[in-house]
DNA sequence: CGACTGATTGACTGCCCTCAAATAGGGTGG
DNA sequence: CCACCCTATTTGAGGGCAGTCAATCAGTCG
């Protein structure tokens, strides 16, 4: 992990503060500088999407700040959720690493937020001139493809409390902010629902009963953990 | 695609006839020499493991001849079923793309068959020396990528029947062979059943179902399609 | 002809989805 | 401050897909 230390006017980037990605390990200052330099900033709005699964990949990117998701449309508009995106993550990695270059899967802006992107030609010359650049992005693939195996395990061998319980400890640990009364997350049973795979109604059942057992507690759009072992011993009990 | 052709006498290793491979794409022929003259090749026989996950990735191979079987263990001795290995494929990736090096997956021979093996240090020596040979990697990991979200989206969506159907129609492509009176597969139920998912007392009910329906015949250990579009039609009715 | 492994079939069970209907939170405008 | 609306959430009843278990049958090999 590193933090890269710039003066303002070495780009046009403006990096939110104590900002880290895994992507610029193992990059020198200079280097880093460059690759910030290369690098074209926007603003993102919830429900903006960000890449399209299928569409030609012209450009990598970095989310700075905001969440967003990542997922694969089924045919009827149902959606295979993938996984979180968050603050000093990549995508659009298809742009350097496929030939012929095509977005996977769709990532969609949930929050708003800000992302830092490369276009194709400035990927290719930074690639060269960083070769540890490679690096970094097979370690984020090789992530994404743990993650996935990971996930196809849990859709096979778990129940949907395990699911459920699962994707609370992910999402805790991704998205949680510890407060007073626990790791409070930001998700509407909806999306809980979408991330474990589980319709809306097992949801609800499921967190009733654990708000039952006082080891969470619901608010509307928020849900409060007092603690994760509990939910980690759900969950882990199978599976790895 | 490329069929190395190169004489006898340059290297230990013998290919099969006809033998060709993904991970020989854009290697000029001097490359292919040199790579194949830094491998070393080995047999292996049913059941015969030739990585474990978890174990620091020493090596990266290629299947010459034979089927492997790639999978994850559940703590409960089950496996998940990631994908079948066929000659040309590569494994190992982990190898040369992971930091620190260990194996994502299990793999386990299926058939008599032989690898051809690279250690660590050939492995940088002949990535240094042929850069293609990290873009053919970068394909297969991509290509992994998307079998895997393919998977993923296949548990998530479709109905044991539907991921029966669609796990014939995947084997029959990878490891079919067209016979007089259909496709032959060899494929016990049990196999079969891993593959998709399912226990063998589903795949049983619906092979006898699909029997009746006079679109396959059943042997013990083997599977004859008598055309594939029918369980196309099964499968693709959902997701994607 | 046993012995072993693969395949079948039926009965039963249960998880979780579907659908309908009611309830509650949170903001807005009068 | 209250009426109102929109969305998130709850709760119950019912049903179906597919897993579990037990017992039987069939194919292959020595």
């Amino acid at each position: 992990m590193i933090t890269p230390r710039l003066r303002k006017t070495a780009s046009a980037v403006a990096l939110p503060p104590g900002f880290r990605s895994t992507f610029f390990e193992g990059l020198t200052a200079p280097e880093i500088e460059a690759v910030l330099a290369a690098a074209r900033q926007e603003r993102i709005s919830p429900h903006q999407l960000l890449q399209q699964e299928g569409d030609p990949a012209t450009r990598l990117w970095l989310l700075l700040a905001g969440r967003a998701a990542a997922y694969r449309l089924a045919h009827g508009g149902g959606k295979l959720f993938l996984r979180w995106g968050l603050p000093g993550d990549a995508f659009g990695l298809a742009t350097i690493v496929r030939e012929p270059a095509r977005y996977l899967v769709t990532v969609e802006a949930v929050q708003e937020g800000s992302l830092l992107a490369w276009d194709l030609p400035s990927c290719r010359a930074l690639v060269l001139r960083c070769p540890s650049l490679s690096k970094a992005v097979n370690s984020v693939v090789a992530d994404y493809l743990d993650g996935l195996i990971d996930a196809l395990g849990a859709r096979s061998f778990l129940t949907a409390e395990q699911r459920l319980a699962r994707m609370l400890v992910v999402s805790a640990r991704q998205l949680g902010r510890t407060e007073r009364e626990g790791i409070e997350l930001d998700l509407t049973n909806e999306q809980l629902a979408v991330t474990a795979n589980v319709t809306a109604f097992t949801a609800s059942r499921k967190l009733s009963k654990w708000q039952d057992l006082g080891i969470l507690k619901k608010h509307r759009g928020k849900i409060v953990l007092r603690f994760l072992s509990p939910f980690e011993r759900i969950a882990e009990d199978t599976w790895r």
